[in-house]
DNA sequence: AGCTATGTTAGATC
DNA sequence: TGATCTAACATAGC
């Protein structure tokens, strides 16, 4: 589930498993997928090498020994990747293969075609102009708060907003409020310096804490609120008793901020 | 079978 | 214009 940890987690993947092994070839499925079309993408990248990787929120950029032909890959909402040998474990949704010459692979796995994948020359160029903002393990506290005080809405959705902070998405900044004792429906322009300060502690604490466990949500500390999801695998109205608040155990209430699902805790996520 | 989903964005609306 | 809000995108999984 494709926020920054998870963003990160697959950069690290690539950097271990990728680099420095001539691309033979780029198989592709269905073309929509790519942001380049699939001659430029294919000539540019035949016989070059990944060199390295660099993440901002979650987008992933793939260097290659022509400084001027990077791979922007974007996950959507389901996207990975996977590394393997044999075109006999070619893994499910691999729509985007890269082939290199050792026999090795790496498939990009797109199972519900929201993932992008595409050439960029010049990083920075590329950010400014998707308007994405700084990565959220970098926003200093001056940075986001002369950044959020500056919005009206709703803090939750001025959050999910990449051109405000990068990389946090509707899980996280579910966490991150929760940690943060904010109420996503608090106006981003009314935050105080405490809550500020709060919210920015929480963001960096929710990060890490993903990168740490690898994003697998189950190993997450106990407090965090990111289990009354997880067990959130059968029908709502048999599952909304065993939802409670970690801390005080008050029952979390489940709406719709932003037209994404929010959990809080209505009780310690107060707006003042 | 119908509903929901982790993200982004075009187009509508304020 | 600019900010904000809504719906749609394509598909899998439950």
């Amino acid at each position: 589930m494709p926020e920054l940890p998870e963003v990160e987690i697959r950069r690290q993947y690539l950097e271990t498993s990728s680099l420095h092994q001539p691309i033979n070839h780029i198989e592709v499925e269905d073309k929509k997928l790519l942001t380049t079309d699939y001659a430029t993408l294919a000539q540019a990248l035949t016989g070059r090498q990944f060199t390295g990787t660099r993440r901002t929120g979650k987008n992933l950029f793939v260097l290659t020994d022509d400084p001027a032909v990077i791979v922007h890959m974007h996950f959507g909402m389901t996207g990975d990747l996977e590394y393997y040998h044999s075109s006999l474990d070619r893994p499910r949704f691999a729509r985007i293969v890269f082939e290199f010459a050792n026999g090795f692979n790496l498939g990009f796995l797109c199972p519900r075609k929201f993932e992008r994948v595409g050439l960029v020359d010049d990083i920075d160029a590329f950010l400014l102009r998707k308007k994405i903002g700084p990565d959220g393990l970098a926003i200093s506290l001056d940075e986001l708060t002369e950044r959020i005080r500056r919005k009206k809405a709703f803090i939750k959705p001025v959050l999910l907003d990449q051109s405000v902070v990068a990389g946090l998405g509707n899980w996280i900044v579910d966490e991150v409020l929760f940690q943060a004792f904010i109420h996503p429906e608090q106006r981003a322009d009314t935050l105080t310096d405490i809550q500020m300060r709060q919210l920015h502690q929480a963001i960096y604490l929710v990060l890490e804490t993903a990168i740490r466990y690898e994003a697998t949500y189950r190993d997450f500390p106990n407090n965090f609120l990111i289990h009354v999801r997880e067990w959130d695998d059968s029908p709502y109205d048999d599952v909304e008793a065993h939802k409670f608040c970690p801390r005080c155990q008050t029952r979390i209430e489940r709406s719709v901020v932003g037209g994404r699902t929010t959990f809080f805790c209505p009780k310690e996520q107060v707006i003042s």
